[in-house]
DNA sequence: GAATATATATAGCCAAAGCTATATTTATTA
DNA sequence: TAATAAATATAGCTTTGGCTATATATATTC
């Protein structure tokens, strides 16, 4: 039971909650980026690399903290959890294979690294493992 | 100039914006399958497949309205602006073509369409033609 | 044609993600 | 060390996209 074909409804709703972890996992990757890059990872670095104001960066690290996936104290640098952490790489090497895979099917490599900004958050584990096979066999 | 390669900020920008046309983009191709399907797109049924309230779909609605791509009157049905209808096709072809990638690379057919639905949205015409490249000469 | 059922609209709530303006804290430098 | 500069936090606003509850309009059926 409950093993029907995903309906239009599913459908909507999976690609809705993807969405909702779209900006998490983007800030978790770049925090990890950040702290890779430069020991630390401050407020404004974040809102500079995202592209947004400095109080918008804030409060979106206030929902990683609520997540779990992110620690601060007051005027001090962001950190990762453990949880954290283990996203960012996930992200990371999703991302890589996503762009790996656009340059496979002749996608030029500029556009392949906008697009998968977006793309990326989208590709299921089961995709995922198909474009890595599809990669290692061509 | 301007041709400085897109920052992050950039490409996080321009996902930002793509996300922003995705529910519209979802919204214009099912109103078009509806009329396609039933003769009409009644605000009930557009709820019902898209997974959500009525009350929401009927604000989305005017949202699409308010941006030129349907037109409705109160408790009547909903119609497709030109700009509406051209958008309906587009998405709908992108769509497939989409999906006809995933199965390409060898993603199973029902993970295709799932992940399709986020995935589509972030799919530029630049890459799009390489998609339909790769599947001409695969 | 009146009663009932169905469909749509409206009101009002919530959270997320953006913004500007301003207060506060930390860091730097004169 | 006091003044200044820089970073962070907070307040308060906007839009989007959800929701429930309820009012109103249209359709159906007795």
């Amino acid at each position: 039971m409950t093993d029907h074909p995903p309906s239009d409804a599913d459908r909507f709703a999976r690609a809705r909650r993807k969405q909702s972890m779209a900006l998490l996992e983007d800030y978790v990757e770049l925090i990890g980026d950040l702290i890779a890059e430069t020991g630390e990872a401050r407020v404004a670095d974040i809102a500079d690399r995202m592209g947004v104001a400095q109080p918008t960066a804030t409060k979106t690290v206030a929902r990683l903290k609520r997540e779990g996936l992110a620690t601060s104290r007051p005027y001090r640098g962001v950190f990762l959890t453990e949880a954290g952490a283990a996203l960012a790489d996930r992200v990371r090497a999703r991302h890589r294979t996503v762009v790996a895979l656009l340059i496979a099917v002749g996608v030029p490599h500029e556009t392949a690294e906008l697009d998968a900004e977006g793309i990326e958050h989208h590709v299921s584990d089961h995709s995922l493992a198909a474009f890595e096979a599809f990669l290692k066999r061509a």
